[in-house]
RNA sequence: GCUCCGGUAGUAUAGUCCGGUCAAGUAUAACGGCCUCUCGAGCCGUGGACCCGGGUUCAAAUCCCGGCCGGAGCACCA
């Protein structure tokens, strides 16, 4: 049967079935719809979803975050779960946090779209995870080890236990309430969860979950010097994922052996882990994605602060005009892959393009201007220039040009305009009229009034200009993406602009609205 | 080195679980054209990919084996 069908021709196949399946063969609907998210694994098992984001708070969140924060709150949303926001501050010593961070990060959340509907704090909770540590000690799941470091490592990769590993349960209470009173010092003991030792991770085997640091050298910003005793990641997240509920863990792979980890201890505790997913790395072309190179440039001043453009902090970016919606939908078409993605810049500029195209209104900003003169202008001229060209209806800027004395006009172009001009060549000044060129010098280009129809622009195939009237100009400056700054002029109409609008300078690029006093202060978002 | 995970056009993604409708869809970038009083947007079109080698099968991007390449973890960090 297989081969006689086989043995058809593939039009012949088609015509079979349209005689006797004709629906089989309906095209679809070629839906435009949006990308959606993969369904959660096992996402029916649960009566509500809930997903949680866990910074560090050592530092402002940037792109590298932007996989974990998203996929998890859009999650949530999509099932109409629960999204948590969990501020993971354990570890007062090496990857201290601070305070500033903590109402930074909830901040990009807000502009990102996440609404938090639970926010913790681990260093509040340090009692939680003592109670379970003990819990742990008392049945014979873990214990508290006094070996050194280096000592326990090498043991440990022969897959042989340590004498601390065979203590009694009140041996191990009574080391550990000497952890907890100050009988050690740094370094000194730190509790193991116990695991498989013949497991073929070595990484996985015993490992720590709670250490010492001495809080009176290294004080924590919120809680001081209170306690002595800290929890590890896989301790604290562990503990919290199932007290919170947490029913989908969505994070990246490098946590992949912390979930093999964890799920030693929820078996001594009798839980039962949530569903996993690990994506893979995000990274941008060109963009330093490392909290470290961050904290370090800014510290060694080589940035002006967590915003300047030249980071993929959310803060630059928003700083950048690059909309939230963007960052969102980009996030989402690339989905929860294992597979490291590499975006380009580029990725990220048209989706916000898309966005900020349809509603940004346009205006004219004239970088490094040179000055026009324009001679013959027959009278006064007024140029209507729409704010949108798809959208009438939000009006427009109105300029009028009278010639002065006799009958010149002056007006600004910006330099790369004039560089590219030569003698003889016809000019359109966008809405105005045609010129032709005179003369080019290096701060001056002169040229002469020809027609005011646009056809014969068109018919010339002259090259259309952005202008701006002498005496309408504001100063402006552009802070570029690398972090230089381009000056030139803006039309007047650009006063009223407020700070955080985004337009687009036209034949320029979009640009956000920094500051707008004195001088017009703009940021460049892309072309 | 050990333990995992991955590899579809320049980039990203769909398809892989459950082999056939995939001579591989989509977005973006590139190129060409149309339209437009922006070098923007829009519209139309072109080129471009299943890492390699074996195997199973009537049939492999999809299943199996081997190789190659890439990534992550191997902290008293998160």
């Amino acid at each position: 049967m297989v081969n006689e069908v086989n043995s058809l021709s593939i039009d012949e196949q088609k015509r079979i079935v349209e005689e006797k399946w004709p629906e089989a063969l309906k095209k679809e609907k070629a839906a435009e719809e949006e990308k959606h998210l993969p369904p959660l694994p096992s996402a029916e098992r649960y009566s509500l979803v809930i997903t949680r984001f866990s910074p560090n708070p050592d530092c402002v969140l940037h792109l590298g975050s932007a996989r974990a924060i998203i996929l998890s709150h859009e999650y949530a949303r999509m099932y109409k779960g629960k999204f948590i926001l969990r501020f993971e501050d354990t570890d007062p010593k090496l990857k201290k946090p601070v305070l500033e961070f903590y109402e930074a990060i909830r901040e990009d959340l807000a502009w990102l779209g996440c609404k938090v509907d639970e926010e913790y704090i681990q260093s509040d909770r340090l009692p939680i995870y003592y109670k379970y540590a003990e819990q742990l000690l008392r049945e014979g799941n873990a214990y508290v080890c006094l070996c050194p470091p280096e000592q326990f490592r090498k043991r440990i990769l022969k897959s042989a236990p340590c004498s601390c590993r065979d203590l009694s349960p009140e041996e191990q209470i009574e080391r550990w309430r000497l952890m907890l009173e100050g009988g050690y010092g740094e370094g000194e003991a730190v509790v193991r969860v116990k695991t498989d030792l013949t497991h073929p991770n070595p990484a996985v085997r015993d490992w720590p979950a709670l250490r010492i640091i001495d809080t009176e050298k290294y004080p924590h910003p919120r809680v001081g010097s209170k306690y002595r005793v800290w929890p590890l990641y896989n301790m604290a997240a562990g503990i919290d994922d199932h007290l919170m509920g947490v029913t989908h863990v969505i994070r990246g792979k490098e946590h992949l052996t912390n979930q093999v980890r964890q799920e030693y201890m929820y078996r001594h505790l009798g839980w039962t882990y949530p569903e996993a997913i690990h994506y893979g790395r995000l990274k941008i072309t060109g963009a330093f994605l490392s909290k470290s190179k961050i904290v370090q440039g800014i510290r060694e001043g080589i940035y002006k602060g967590w915003d300047d453009p030249r980071l993929a902090t959310f803060a630059a970016l928003r700083k950048r005009g690059i909309t939230p919606a963007a960052i969102k939908k980009m996030i989402v078409d690339v989905g929860p892959k294992t597979a490291d993605v590499t975006l380009s810049w580029e990725n990220l500029y048209a989706y916000n393009r898309k966005l900020l195209d349809p509603q940004c209104n346009r205006y004219f900003f004239v970088s490094e201007p040179v000055k026009l003169k324009v001679k013959n202008v027959p009278s006064a001229l007024s140029a209507k220039l729409p704010l949108h060209p798809e959208k009438p209806e939000v009006g427009q800027r109105e300029y009028t040009v009278a010639p002065k004395g006799e009958d010149t006009a002056f007006f600004w172009i910006a330099k790369k305009d004039a560089d590219v001009a030569k003698a003889g060549e016809m000019l359109r000044l966008m809405e105005l009229f045609n010129v032709i060129i005179k003369s080019v010098s290096t701060n001056l280009v002169e040229a002469q009034f020809v027609s005011i129809a646009y056809e014969e622009a068109r018919k010339a195939k002259a090259k259309l200009i952005h202008w701006i009237p002498e005496g309408e100009e504001v100063s402006c400056q552009v802070v570029m993406p690398d972090a230089s700054v381009n000056k030139g002029l803006a039309e007047s109409a650009c006063k009223k602009l407020k700070p955080e609008e985004i337009i687009q300078f036209e034949r320029f690029g979009f640009v956000r609205v920094d500051k707008n006093n004195a001088e017009l202060v703009v940021y460049y978002a892309h072309k």
